[in-house]
DNA sequence: CTACATTTCCGTACGATGTACGAGAATAGA
DNA sequence: TCTATTCTCGTACATCGTACGGAAATGTAG
């Protein structure tokens, strides 16, 4: 193997994955990179879906043979994490906190649908992911920052993080399938006559109501941007 | 194929599976049930995860070959379904609601959060789930039930069901991670030294704060309360 | 009872996947 | 030039979901 080592999820070691330098050259010089070949992993699942991401397909898709993969990664769901981590590098940790942590936490999760919606896959892929590198930690320090000002100690601002990242996640995960719904119409006529039949079966007056009385539909953004903002608001510092 | 039709994922319609009553008895009786079936998978998933969950594996611990299943259900994909629905059959639905609608949610939630920690592959599998079978709507019509004296529309009301069950099932995923990890010390202890070595590098100052000052650990139970607490208190009828 | 239609059972087989293995090629230092 | 090191990748295998189709069991029609 050449100079990664590993990562993520099984027994490999996170340091010597993420933050070894570069080792001395010997030996063949790699063809490819750990960056090229997860670049080529993202737009995969950018275009084709995240069970798009075989290591063949990749492999392809870089022009390597497959098993030359793996000289880079040392498995499939290192690739996984290094694709998240890769895309969490499009975000911004510029220092443009105003100091009122409230805000400043509303812009980061509207920051984080913002990359789940351009990588769809992301949320799927966050529920495996296991050690965050470089670009997640990054995000992480920059989240850490806002919430300085509440005065939280370490668990509490941890676990915050943890759960705005989970809940904008699995926000853009309904999101994206209600859209993907909304693509196939047909799918989408037999689940609604599905619900009709039961909601008409006497024993779910409930369900009946909800869905003779839909109510407007909203953007996607507003919902998101209205439960985010009693989550965040809920927030106190005691 | 036998008296059920298939579900939940591809091109197959949910009436056929959920709400087909019971069709005339003609050619071969089977000799399993989708009941039994249903429930070994379970029972592989909680024992072994969900990745145990094999058609071969599910159809050696009915004791029947593995094309046999496929008369039960037309792929992997809808048995998942039927997992889920099969939990789901767990959770109580009596009338219980105190007509106090915060405290109703968030005995709903702790409904949820039992059965997830029960059944720990369930928060992975909900994210696959399509169509809702009928445990899962009795579950939801409880808790539209529930909602019912907020005065929201359909659309508001379903949308809160939704968020809080992933809500529930983000914060029970990350409590069984944590625990995995407690249970694997030598994989904990890996991961402590390589966030302690980035946070080392100077350049994450805030991730070197919450490191050393911690703060007392909570109970995970506590924790999703107080996250819960927030999350509905939050919630208005406006 | 005999045919036949129907339904279930399941052995075999196929394509796809992740990846172990190891032979060969390229490079750096001795 | 020799040797140690590192990368490349063809082959091979286990495992997966499941298509196919024949055998077996059951109901109905004659």
């Amino acid at each position: 193997m050449p100079r990664d080592g590993g990562a993520g999820a099984p027994g490999v070691d996170p340091q010597q994955l993420w933050l070894t330098p570069v080792q001395p050259r010997r030996g063949r010089r790699p063809a490819y990179s750990r960056e090229a070949i997860t670049a080529a992993a993202v737009t995969l699942a950018d275009t084709e879906g995240l069970e798009a991401v075989t290591m063949r397909k990749v492999a392809a898709r870089v022009g390597a043979g497959v098993m030359s993969l793996y000289s880079y990664a040392p498995d499939k769901e290192t690739l996984l994490n290094l694709m998240v981590d890769h895309v969490s590098g499009e975000l911004p940790t510029a220092n443009t906190l105003t100091g009122d942590w409230r805000a400043d936490l509303k812009v980061i999760a509207h920051l984080q649908r913002a990359l789940m919606l351009r990588h769809p896959w992301l949320p799927a892929a966050l529920s495996t992911r296991r050690v965050p590198g470089p670009n997640t930690l990054a995000f992480l320090e920059h989240a850490l920052a806002a919430l300085r000002p509440t005065g939280l100690d370490g668990t509490a601002k941890l676990e915050i993080f943890a759960q705005l990242t989970a809940f904008v996640a699995g926000h853009v995960a309904h999101e994206i399938a209600q859209a993907a719904a909304s693509q196939a119409p047909d799918r989408a006529a037999v689940e609604a006559r599905y619900l009709a039949a039961v909601a008409a079966d006497g024993r779910h007056p409930e369900l009946a109501e909800v869905l003779s009385a839909p109510g407007r539909p909203l953007t996607p953004e507003a919902t998101f941007t209205r439960f985010l903002n009693r989550l965040i608001d809920g927030l106190d510092t005691g």
